[in-house]
RNA sequence: GCCGAAGUGGCGGAAUGGUAGACGCGCCGGUCUCAAAAACCGGUGGGAGAAUAUCCCGUGUCAGUUCGAGUCUGACCUUCGGUACCA
């Protein structure tokens, strides 16, 4: 740390300290995850990291909370597996084949090897030997494997789609990876490819994933993005007649969730990529039209998708029919119409849509009020109107309510074979695909004659090959290989070219959690049965950044397996917990520019591994996170001190001097609310006030000792059962003087103390008293105080009697145990 | 705009509808010291007051429910996060 502030030192080498138990522990494997053991099971995990190269505090603010509470979960008598592992491919290694000309393998490795020793510094319990690291062939293999079983499923397709590609990543991305119509890896406006991709089909599993139900405990923060991402829309697609022309189809079809504003129709809206545009654009009106499509096309993502943008259009010189009144109505064509959303077109109502409002402003279209609000002049309106009304200019169903005339239209449209109700979804299929080398290889064979043919189980996996050449063309590297290309169809033996495209590296982080119950296992992805003993994971934490990414993808992942008969679960994390965001002791986000970056080797250098993480508890809520502080910093040095001495003490001599009957009392009674505390606040995350219990319990201890207070005895259990709550959040301190205190090794296999009830209850306690809800005075009762005395006791208060002065008392409100409040008026 | 979360001392933050500010940082005073640091002891929301007497004010704003509201309800303001031409 290079601020001015003093630092504060530690009295013990906390350095040596965690270096001495973190190799006890490996070398005795303590940390070592049994498969069959008695004990319930506990699968608890962080979202492992990305081999970027460096730990930095943000995955000390996710790795050590997590890991402190699987510990406490572990001292509950849970059997916890709390694996680590890397999320190891992805464009990062490629860039820095590019730039610096690494290969991603080695620029990959060397990283992860790094890092395994900079987690190893936060002193967490990972059971090392089910590290799982995707890039390696024993891990993508599998990836591989389940893509031809979602294949053979019918659920990993191919199809030629307009696609979002990143210019500067040169590949294609899933919709869920741009962020306002920038790439989420490098900001760059991402523009639309037709391009010939491999998708899996979420939209299948759409409702599904809307429904939460059995999930246990997830923020609904989360629970609401997704929902939102998933985009349920229930409505009408409804066609409208274009037989005039002579062209094969014979309506346009659009979706609407407001069929009751049918007659309202004065427009219809077609995407410029729609299909029909080419076939019903009149003559006289093409070239305006071309110039107008090309436009849009030549527009950035984040220009077309600006709400704020006037909405432009042009007529296309073509007709339709609404079924319903038999209006002709002009057809246009809008970049403000999405080619990607229901059926691309839509039936302009400007009465009752804001962008048809306005829409049909700027080309001086009719505005008719079909759904009249209860208070309406019969005058067209200044904006569209979204509420509630009546039915009106609209035939039969003249009078109904809105609702009404939805249900009732519906139904005749359907009767009469015009359109049908139908839902739809913002929720796109994800798409797999990437142009890049880094990744898995689509186990697909192209064959002249058999088509598009899967690899066979028995010849996976289809190695990365390790050279490629490092060029942003904008294909894939593999692709220029003609080593990987060449290959022979699986079906009929003759010449066949792979597949060079790779797979999202989202495909690897959708089942790692099952890797980690069987890492090894060489005959499948996972042992179903073990697999099965530790699924679902009980408790997952990680950013929140992943709402819509990740964790919609592995919910869909799960679900499809289970489908297949590859596991018997609907959800892959039943609880999640979103740790915030550490921020640089300025409030702002950690930037080298702003030099506000805490390194994590440093800091542990200074004052230890048990510092770090009791100071990343304690600044305030999990969930909040918070700023650093190297002032902060120093409250948990003094209390790592003050701790370390207390415990140092030798209680013998105690026993040579009288106790204090009181203060033993006294001491067991905080002992005990400490250890019901930490227990409760541990099990929900709030490790703030459980690092503060434990201060209060220091605090109280040291002024026992000063005092000399209490015996021997007392004072060991005091100590003994504080470093067992110690144990979880500082592993190290708390592990050596654990030894120090006589005791057998080790401070991790020993059950969370126990309080008991009796003696957290107080004998004398605190009666507040009121007068009209304002505090007035305090008074000292024994705990077994009646309702009646206490009320006497309070009203006998001379601070009472001065505020009650001749009032008249109409009421007293007792609470057992807590405050008399004194109602006079 | 919509969705989610949050507004409490100088700062990070505590408070099952019942003593607002636990715990820590910082600051002030003291002990120790030649001196400083560290450590230890004490104090620390604002105001009036000689006061460790007593009183008043105080949890974003305004209402409400209640004997009693930081906490519950309604309306707003602000900040942060997410998302947005989704028909």
């Amino acid at each position: 740390m290079t601020t001015a502030h003093r630092q504060v030192e530690l009295r013990f080498n906390a350095v040596d300290i965690d270096r001495k138990w973190q190799e006890r522990w490996e070398r005795d494997g303590i940390y070592r995850v049994s498969d069959d053991d008695p004990r319930p099971k506990w699968f608890e995990m962080t979202m492992y990291p990305y081999p970027s190269g460096d730990l930095h505090i943000g995955h000390w603010y996710a790795m050590a909370p997590s890991d402190a509470h699987a510990r406490f979960r572990r001292m509950q008598g849970y059997n916890v597996l709390h694996p680590i592992g890397f999320d190891a491919f992805g464009l990062p290694a490629e860039n820095a084949a590019i730039s610096r000309g690494t290969h991603p393998y080695e620029w990959t490795m060397s990283n992860v090897e790094n890092m395994r020793r900079q987690l190893r510094s936060i002193g967490a319990i990972y059971d090392w030997d089910r590290e799982v690291v995707c890039c390696l062939p024993e891990y993508y293999r599998w990836n591989q494997w389940f893509f031809i079983k979602l294949y053979e499923k019918g659920l990993a397709y191919r199809a030629r789609a307009p696609v979002v590609w990143c210019p500067s990543c040169q590949t294609v991305l899933a919709n869920e990876q741009v962020l306002n119509g920038v790439c989420e890896r490098c900001d760059t406006p991402i523009t639309r490819r037709d391009f010939e991709q491999w998708f899996f089909k979420i939209t299948d599993y759409a409702d599904e994933l809307l429904d939460f139900a059995s999930l246990e405990d997830w923020p609904e923060k989360i629970l609401a993005m997704q929902r939102n991402w998933i985009g349920r829309s229930a409505g009408v697609e409804i066609g409208f007649d274009i037989s005039d022309y002579n062209i094969e189809e014979r309506e346009i079809r659009t979706f609407t969730t407001r069929i009751d504003t049918i007659f309202g129709v004065t427009f219809l809206a077609l995407a410029p990529e729609h299909p029909l545009v080419e076939k019903l654009t009149a003559e006289h009106r093409r070239a305006e039209v071309q110039a107008y499509i090309d436009q849009a096309r030549a527009a950035s993502e984040i220009d077309r998708l600006s709400a704020e943008r006037e909405k432009t259009g042009v007529f296309i010189g073509a007709y339709a029919r609404n079924r319903l009144n038999n209006e002709s109505l002009p057809i246009y064509i809008a970049d403000y119409v999405l080619t990607t959303y229901g059926t691309g077109a839509v039936m302009g109502v400007p009465a009752h849509d804001q962008r048809d409002y306005d829409f049909a402003r700027k080309y001086r279209l009719p505005v008719r009020t079909v759904i009249a609000p209860i208070d309406w002049d019969g005058r067209e309106p200044a904006e569209a109107y979204l509420g509630p009304g009546f039915m009106t200019n609209s035939g039969a169903y003249e009078g109904m309510t809105d609702e009404e005339g939805m249900a009732a239209i519906a139904n005749d449209v359907e009767r009469r074979g015009w359109g049908r109700r139908a839902v739809t979804y913002r929720l796109r299929d994800w798409l797999i695909s990437r142009q890049r080398y880094w990744g898995t290889p689509i186990p697909m064979v192209y064959c002249e004659d058999c088509g598009v043919q899967p690899v066979p189980e028995a010849d996976l996996p289809v190695l990365l090959p390790e050279d490629a050449e490092f060029r942003p063309t904008g294909e894939s590297p593999l692709a220029i290989n003609d080593l990987f290309v060449n290959t022979v169809c699986p079906n009929c033996g003759g010449p066949g070219r792979r597949e060079t495209d790779t797979m999202d590296t989202f495909m690897d982080s959708s089942w790692y959690m099952l890797r980690y119950c069987t890492p090894q296992y060489g005959d499948g992805p996972y042992e179903p049965k073990i697999a099965s003993q530790w699924m679902p994971v009980q408790q997952y934490t990680g950013g929140a950044e992943h709402a819509v990414m990740h964790l919609l993808y592995s919910r869909f992942f799960i679900k499809s397996l289970r489908d297949m008969g590859l596991l018997q679960i609907d959800e892959p994390f039943l609880r999640l917990f979103n740790q915030g965001v550490i921020l640089g002791s300025d409030h702002e986000k950690m930037s080298k520019s702003r030099g506000n970056v805490v390194n994590p080797d440093d800091v542990i250098e200074q004052v230890g591994a048990d510092a770090v993480r009791c100071f990343l508890m304690f600044i305030g809520p999990w969930d909040q996170g918070g700023p650093w502080s190297d002032e902060g910093i120093n409250g948990i040095v003094r209390w790592l001190n003050r701790l370390w001495v207390m415990v140092e003490h030798d209680p013998a001599p105690l026993d040579d001097r009288p106790t204090d009957p009181a203060a033993v009392r006294d001491t067991q009674r905080i002992l005990h609310r400490t250890i019901r505390k930490c227990y409760d606040d541990l099990d929900k995350f709030k490790f703030n006030t459980t690092i503060a219990a434990l201060m209060e319990l220091v605090n109280h201890l040291s002024k026992v000792w000063n005092d000399q207070s209490v015996d021997s005895a007392t004072w060991r259990e005091c100590v003994d059962k504080f470093l067992l709550m110690l144990a979880p959040i500082a592993p190290h301190v708390a592990e050596e003087l654990w030894e120090q205190t006589g005791h057998g090794y080790s401070v991790h296999q020993q059950p969370f103390p126990a309080w008991d009830e009796e003696l957290t209850a107080e004998d004398e306690l605190t009666l507040v008293v009121q007068v009209n809800g304002r505090l007035r005075d305090r008074i000292s009762v024994p705990a077994s105080l009646d309702e009646a005395e206490a009320k006497m006791r309070a009203l006998d208060s001379q601070r009472v009697q001065t505020h009650i002065d001749g009032k008249t008392v109409r009421k007293v409100v007792y609470v057992p145990g807590r405050l008399v409040n004194v109602v006079v008026g």
